[in-house]
DNA sequence: GATGCGTGGGG
DNA sequence: TCCCCAAGCAT
């Protein structure tokens, strides 16, 4: 859960995870959509399935006890060369490092490294540092006080250098460069696509849709959506075409504030996806349903959708 | 090596 | 409001 994911975020989701699935022959036991239900709205949820997938293995490969050894954890789904390291120093004890954004920040600053971190050159240099200054031994609370101090002290912006204890032994400190590093040089910014979203009733079901089980999302349920911010997605268009149907259908962006709105009403029973009519004849599938309202707290809920579950 | 993969909080 | 980015991994 913490990988790329803040621990305030990730808290509440810990606890109800545990209490869900208190052991891992639980979470082995449970079955897909529940698990993926658990993390809705956690993000990265390729995490959830490789969890469950690596919890099953654990179960029948190494009877029920999470592996040791790094190269055997390294064999499990979801599992790097951090989340292995930590695995085996934090909760065994064995001697490995644990790199992870933190301490490649903390080594960064400290070695005045003016490359990015982001890059595997730096992640190898700064691991081969952190190997030659593991204790023996040690390595559990080494690494775990390497992590919490690029937590706690030496944070992304305005580190705290005035209550650092290494303040004097700081090559970034000395160069006046601790707010400049460490380098992060990511690729091209990410695109803005605009989505119109569709509420389609038909007596007490909803449709809904399934979305492919792999890329953004995978394997959520979200309501029908077409694009609307380029001409062949309109949905202004679509709710034109509908209402020359004489249908009643709701087209609204995604905004969870307009989303309300459109649950208020409760009136709306056809719709169309990706120009295709679908009407109340729409065979239920795996990837189509008309969803009695009752029953949408059981599935696991894409992105903002999830939210909206409550309204109905 | 570069990119896809969520979400929410803070400056 | 916008931008940054957070206990990475898979492909």
């Amino acid at each position: 859960m913490l990988q790329q994911t803040r621990v305030e975020a990730v808290r509440p989701y810990y606890e109800n995870w545990m209490e869900h699935f208190p052991t891992v022959e639980a979470l082995a036991a449970a079955d897909g959509d529940e698990v993926l239900r658990q993390w809705q709205g956690l993000g990265y949820y390729s995490r959830a399935r490789n969890l469950h997938d690596s919890v099953k293995e654990v179960v029948s490969r190494y009877g029920g006890r999470i592996p040791a050894e790094k190269s055997e954890l390294l064999t499990l789904k979801g599992i790097g060369d951090y989340t292995a390291g930590a695995i085996s120093s934090l909760a065994y004890n064995k001697d490995e490092t644990a790199v992870d954004g933190n301490v490649l920040r903390v080594f960064a600053r400290l070695y005045g490294i003016r490359e990015n971190i982001l890059s595997a050159k730096v992640k190898k240099k700064v691991t081969e540092l952190a190997r030659e200054q593991l204790p023996e031994g040690k390595a559990g609370v080494f690494n775990e006080a390497l992590i919490e101090f690029g937590a706690l002290l030496c944070i992304p912006k305005s580190p705290k250098c005035g209550e650092c204890p290494l303040r004097h032994f700081c090559e970034a400190k000395a160069t006046g460069l601790e707010k400049e590093l460490p380098l992060r040089i990511t690729g091209k910014d990410t695109p803005t696509e605009r989505y119109a979203v569709l509420i389609c009733r038909k007596s007490h079901t909803v449709l809904i849709h399934r979305r492919p089980s792999e890329g953004l999302l995978a394997s959520m349920w979200e309501f029908p959506m077409v694009r609307c911010d380029q001409p062949h997605g309109d949905g202004a268009g679509l709710r034109h075409y509908l209402s020359g149907q004489g249908l009643v259908v709701s087209v609204e962006e995604t905004v969870t504030a307009e989303l309300k709105h459109v649950f208020s009403h409760k009136k709306w029973d056809l719709a169309v996806y990706e120009g295709r009519y679908v009407s109340g004849e729409l065979a239920e599938s795996e990837v189509w349903r008309w969803l009695p309202v009752e029953k949408y707290a059981a599935l696991p809920w894409a992105g903002p959708h999830g939210k909206l579950t409550a309204c109905l």
